[in-house]
DNA sequence: TAGATGACTCACA
DNA sequence: ATGTGAGCCATCT
């Protein structure tokens, strides 16, 4: 649970989709460690070699009080990838790699 | 080294 | 539905 296996996650979500802290925890092997996942973002400066944008909270909105630019240009960047965002969110059931439906 | 904080998530009232 | 409490992991002081 390196902060470098995270961002080598992030590069790993394919173009158009999001992922939630929690299912990169999990991937990565702490499924519990999404505030670990959420800190070493926020420690991550090189958002523009690392899609941090992709990465969402469990509800499937950005983290746009800290995000890097906002919820505007996170906004205009997932709609560049092709993802339709609403007021900040996105349909993790559509856009989300796996999003929660592992729960049913 | 130990203590505190945080881009999180879940459960209960 | 909203608000509070507890748990986990990595970073910072």
């Amino acid at each position: 649970m390196d902060k470098k296996s995270v961002l080598e996650y992030l590069r790993s979500i394919p173009c158009g989709k999001v992922v939630t802290y929690s299912q990169v925890a999990e991937d990565l092997g702490n499924k519990n460690a999404a505030r670990a996942v959420g800190n070493i973002l926020h420690t991550n400066k090189d958002a523009v070699k690392y899609p941090c944008y992709r990465v969402v909270n469990a509800k499937g909105e950005l983290a746009k009080n800290y995000a890097f630019g906002g919820a505007e240009g996170q906004k205009k960047l997932l709609e560049s990838e092709g993802i339709e965002v609403k007021n900040g969110k996105v349909d993790l059931s559509k856009y989300g790699l796996r999003a929660k439906e592992k729960r049913v």
